[in-house]
DNA sequence: ATTCATAATTATTGATGCAAAATATTGTAC
DNA sequence: GTACAATATTTTGCATCAATAATTATGAAT
């Protein structure tokens, strides 16, 4: 009767906390569509568990801002509006531009380095011919994850973290774009540039201008 | 057997949502100390609710980083070092000084008004002789709520009152030192001067300047 | 006497069942 | 034919129950 799940990694996870990963997962690849409700007693079924730890699950999700609890109502998939949209990237680009600043006032050569080792993986996935979106995709977010981390300021990860799930609601998802890929690296150069030259106000202004960029390439109105 | 709670409101809460906030406020007393573990029996048999509602409390709680999961021991409350205080303050810094730069730039006159009618409210209760604390600490949240709600990004109004409530797990609670009441009324009057100038940058820098104070207030030695 | 292993107790985690509430559907009356 | 009311079904939400995992204590062996 019990579903099969990721083997027991080294790191062994509550079942609440597979199941609101699996969940999440779903809402990404739009499966579960923003607004549409979320069958409890479908989802429980389907993955051979019962209703409490899927019911936990939905309240961290809850918390991510992923779903909207409504009383009596069940939880539906959080709508992300434009306007909500241009918040949270507003949200982003304050907050890891002040990383930035950190990190071009603190960065250790070896710190320097690991990001100089993600900026050129990411090069590598974004060259043209054979570009691998969700490659590429994977390696950006491990940048400014990286980023974030040298910052050393957990709380800020936490909330970066819970944006950038919010972000991913939205299916003009910026970095997906393929005109995007390329002005995106140019922009990432820019940033390694002014840490490398330890240049605080420098860092934090180009990292601004990438998230002004991206805002940009994902609220054009397709046409 | 069901314990009574706060009569039906007319927005009616789930039952998990009432005994979070009931474990919050224990939380913020201190009659639930940081690092001291949570026992689930004992709570539920208090409140005389089931388990099952209090464990997605625990839930709630855990996002917002009240409290700690740990895999099969349970929750703790969270504890909280100087550096998470630091961290924290930083962070609450640089969002609320965004969210007055664009409350100095979109204000309207009713809003400043609105703003003013608190300021007022908070020299009130901070009139020297009859300083009550419960009453300022309100008002001041009150004011700083206010200002986030103006500038209109309801997920930074969702990331402050999270770091304002883990703010509240440490002891050494800046706006409780009764020498900070007179030094923080002078300092809300700047940045309300800002504001009614419309000067942007002044009254970020004004924020700035307030949350600077009372970050050392805070984690100024007891000696 | 100290250390390691095993067993027992305690507490968390997951499952199932029941009651209450909301919505939808159907029937009747105007 | 339309509107309102009542009933039935669906679904959330809470409680009780069972099992699993971890820690502690006790006993034996070195």
């Amino acid at each position: 009767m019990s579903a099969i799940f990721a083997p027991k990694s080294l790191a062994p996870r509550a079942l609440y906390e597979e199941v609101a990963e699996l969940i999440r997962q779903r809402i990404f690849s739009r499966e579960l569509e923003p607004g549409s409700w979320i069958d409890e007693l479908q989802i429980a079924k389907a993955y051979g568990i019962s209703r409490t730890p899927l019911r936990e699950a939905l309240k961290v999700l809850a918390a991510e801002g992923l779903i909207t609890m409504k009383v009596r109502r069940g939880a539906y998939v959080t709508e992300v509006s434009e306007k909500d949209l241009r918040d949270v990237y507003h949200l982003l680009s304050l907050l890891e531009s002040d990383a930035a600043v950190v990190v071009a006032q603190t960065a250790s050569p070896a710190d320097l380095k690991k990001l100089q080792s993600l900026h050129s993986e990411l090069e590598a996935a974004g060259k043209p011919g054979k570009e691998k979106h969700d490659k590429f995709f994977e390696v950006n977010e491990a940048f400014h994850m990286c980023l974030l981390e040298l910052a050393q300021n957990k709380w800020r990860d936490q909330m970066v973290a819970d944006l950038r799930k919010v972000m991913k609601l939205n299916r003009h998802n910026s970095l997906f774009k393929t005109g995007r890929i390329k002005e995106s690296l140019t922009e990432h150069q820019a940033i390694m540039a002014a840490l490398n030259a330890k240049d605080p106000v420098a860092t934090a202004a180009r990292m601004r201008e990438h998230f002004a960029n991206g805002l940009m390439a994902a609220s054009a109105s397709p046409i």
